[in-house]
DNA sequence: AAACAAGGCAACCGCGGGAGG
DNA sequence: CCCTCCCGCGGTTGCCTTGTT
């Protein structure tokens, strides 16, 4: 039996809303209050899906709703809790991950931190070798894998790694590494030739660079991490903070910083703090070097002091907007 | 200056859960 | 217990803006 629709679709109207629409749902409920979703449209004499203006409402006509741009602070919460309820089939949590991850930023709504997540976050992650879904550095996912299987199958699991990052990786590797190393050449300017191109020698070579190259340091660095989760204990954190209790609690220790704990390669750093705020235990602190302290700004650090001993993904109950699960 | 590409955001869609008859 | 309805969620799409060539 198929599900009536919410309205009919040939007598609403759809896409923008205009001003005077605004203004009618607005005043609508300012009075009656947001009850039955399905009667408001009639009743305040919008031509709009009860669900539409459901949607106007909580993402955009709410009063306590605050525009502008995520803050550090903001954007540090969201991905410490993404951490956490990510994947939320996993921990059945009973509300969904972005809205749980919403109610802790005030004035932010679950769309907001949904394309929030999907147009910059992810990319932050990604561009410091983190796995957004997993919060892992992307080696080590793979040296996870490539532990279970055997050789023969390692070198298949490789190629067809590299397969699916290459294009990513070039993409990171020839492009956005570019400004960091323009930033960087700025300091030694004198050191750099112009090539026949006009641009700076070293981008030159980036662009000479082929794929090939930049393949084969892939595969060094994957094969890297893969004798070094040998030595390591990589395996015995993630099983240790799996089979203890799941649920969020817990969950949140094996993200990130459990994961540099286990002395591979630490994910490639712009240098800002909030990209090092991302990442702490040993390996990155080594990797962050000494300007960590220096860059980051005091208040944070002192937020943060705690967590500079492995575990940043510690949420204290207490420190949540509202508790959750 | 124009064309094109990429980014960002608002809105839509379909599905599932819960409440109530 | 079943069915209907409402609500809310995540995924996706489409359009506008901004940046790049």
């Amino acid at each position: 039996m198929g599900r009536i629709p919410c309205c009919e679709k040939d007598n609403v109207k759809r896409g923008q809303w205009t001003p005077e629409e605004d203004n009618k749902l607005s005043s609508y409920i300012a009075q009656h209050g947001t009850r039955n979703w399905r009667l408001i449209p009639k009743n305040a004499g919008l031509q709009r899906c009860g669900k539409s203006c459901r949607l106007r409402w909580t993402n955009y006509l709410r009063p306590d709703l605050m525009r502008g741009k995520f803050t550090d602070a903001e954007e540090h919460t969201i991905v410490k809790l993404h951490s956490v309820v990510g994947n939320s089939t996993l921990f059945l949590l009973p509300a969904g991950r972005w809205s749980l991850i919403a109610a802790q930023l005030p004035g932010r709504t679950d769309n907001d931190v949904k394309n929030h997540w999907n147009t910059k976050l992810k990319k932050k992650l990604s561009g410091m070798g983190i796995d957004p879904v997993t919060h892992k550095p992307f080696s080590h996912l793979m040296a996870e894998i490539a532990t279970t299987l055997a050789p023969p199958q390692v070198a298949h699991l490789a190629e067809a790694a590299l397969g699916c990052f290459k294009d990513e990786m070039l993409h990171l590797l020839t492009k956005k590494r570019i400004d960091f190393q323009l930033h960087q050449a700025g300091n030694n300017h004198h050191h750099n030739q112009q090539s026949s191109a006009g641009m700076p020698a070293f981008v030159a070579a980036k662009h000479e660079e082929n794929d090939e190259d930049t393949i084969e340091k892939i595969k060094m660095g994957l094969s890297r991490a893969m004798q070094e989760t040998g030595n390591t204990n990589i395996n015995n954190n993630w099983e240790s903070n799996n089979n203890d209790q799941l649920p969020a609690s817990s969950s949140a220790h094996f993200g990130i910083s459990s994961m540099f704990q286990c002395g591979g390669e630490p994910p490639s750093f712009d240098g800002d703090a909030w990209s090092q705020s991302m990442c702490t235990g040993s390996t990155c602190t080594a990797a962050g070097g000494e300007n960590r302290r220096g860059r980051m700004d005091e208040e944070k650090l002192d937020e943060d002091d705690d967590d500079d001993d492995n575990v940043l993904w510690d949420l204290p109950s207490d420190e949540l907007m509202n508790p959750m699960v």
